[in-house]
DNA sequence: ATCAATGGATGTACTCTACAACCAATACCT
DNA sequence: AGGTATTGGTTGTAGAGTACATCCATTGAT
C-alpha cells in the first residue's frame, strides 16, 4: 500500500462519506423540494425546455420515475408540461414562474450554505478542489461528466447530454 | 461574482453531481449488499463491536432506521448481536465470519473501480484531492469528519464518534 | 421507591426507485 | 401503403430506506 494507494483509500472513504450524508441532509433540509425533484427543476430550467426521457437519460433514472417526479412537480405548480407540435408524443417541460422563483431562492441557499462551510479556503484552494472534482467527475473510460448545469459558465468542460456513469464511490 | 464564487458553483455543483450519481450507482451495483448496510456493515467491522445507538448517532439516523437495517444484516448472516453483561438494553454488534467477508471483498472490489477511475491521477493530485475532501467533509462550525473507517491509517484526522452534519450539498 | 433517561423494537407512512406492461405516436422498410 | 419496430410516456406493482410516534425493558438518579 504506496501513498497513491493510500490517497485513493482516503477519497473513497471521503466521498463515500459525502454521499452518504448528502442524502440524509437532502432528506431532511428539503421538506418542500425533495432532492431528486429539485435536481430535475433545475435541469429543466436550465434546458429552457426538455424532455422527460432528456432527464431520465441524463440521471439514469427509470422513465417511470421521471414521470412521477414530473407529475409531482407538476402537481406543485413548479413545471408545466406543453405539447411538441412537430412530435405529438412528446411533452416538453418547462419551468412555471414559481417553479423558477423557488429554484433560485434555493440556489441561493446552497450557495451561501457552501460559501459558508469553505469560507476559510484560499481562493487558490477553492479553485484547486473545484478541478480536481470535475476532474473526477469526468473521469474514467466512458465516464462523461455530469453536466447538471451546463449554462453555468463555470462548466467549462461540460459535455453532451449523455448518462452519468455509475460511480465506483459506492460500487461493490 | 468572482473567481472564488465560480469555484463554490462548481464545488457544489460537482459534489452535488456525485451525490446524486452515487446514490443511482448504489442502488444499481449493489445487489446483495445495499450500501446503506454495507457503510454500517464497516463501522461495526471497523469498531469492534459496537451499538446500535452508536451507528445511529454516527450517521444520523433513526434508531428505528438502525434497528431494522441491523435486523436485515443480522437476517443475512452478517452480523450478530451479543448481549452487554454490563447493561442488558445493550447488544454489542459483531461482524460475523461471513460479514467479514464480504466486507474485505466488497472493499476491494470498490478499491479497484477507485484505482481505475483515478489511475492517470498524479500521486501528488491523488493526494492534493484526498486533503481538499477531507478538509471539506471536516469543515463547518460542528461538522466533524466522517470518521467511517477510524481503523484506517489515513484516516489521521478523524475525531470522536459524532454525528456528521447536514451538508449543504443539498441543503435548501 | 419512584420517576426520568437510555437502548432498542414495532406500527405506520412517505419518498424514491425499478421493472413490467401498456398506450399512443412516429419512423422504418419492403 | 401496410406492417413492424422504435420512441415517449403512464400506470401497476413492489421493495428499499427512512422518519416519527409509541411502546417495552433496563438502568440511573433523587
Amino acid at each position: 500500500m504506496d501513498h497513491a494507494d493510500n490517497a485513493i483509500d482516503t477519497i473513497e472513504r471521503e466521498l463515500t462519506a459525502f454521499a452518504r450524508r448528502a442524502r440524509a441532509a437532502a432528506a431532511r433540509l428539503h421538506p418542500d423540494l425533495p432532492l431528486v425533484s429539485y435536481t430535475l427543476l433545475a435541469h429543466i430550467n436550465d434546458q429552457r425546455g426538455c424532455r422527460a426521457t432528456d432527464l431520465a437519460a441524463h440521471y439514469l433514472l427509470d422513465k417511470s420515475t421521471v414521470s412521477r417526479q414530473i407529475g409531482s412537480l407538476e402537481k406543485l405548480g413548479l413545471v408545466e408540461r406543453r405539447p411538441d407540435p412537430d412530435d405529438h408524443r412528446v411533452q416538453v417541460l418547462h419551468p412555471t414562474r414559481a417553479g423558477a422563483e423557488l429554484l433560485s431562492a434555493t440556489h441561493a441557499s446552497r450557495h451561501t450554505a457552501f460559501q459558508e462551510r469553505l469560507a476559510d479556503w484560499s481562493e487558490e484552494d477553492l479553485t484547486r478542489f473545484a478541478a480536481y472534482l470535475l476532474r473526477y467527475n469526468q473521469a474514467g473510460p466512458s465516464a462523461p461528466s455530469d453536466p447538471a448545469d451546463p449554462a453555468d459558465p463555470a462548466d467549462q468542460t461540460s459535455q453532451a447530454d449523455q448518462p452519468d456513469q455509475p460511480d465506483p464511490a459506492t460500487a461493490a
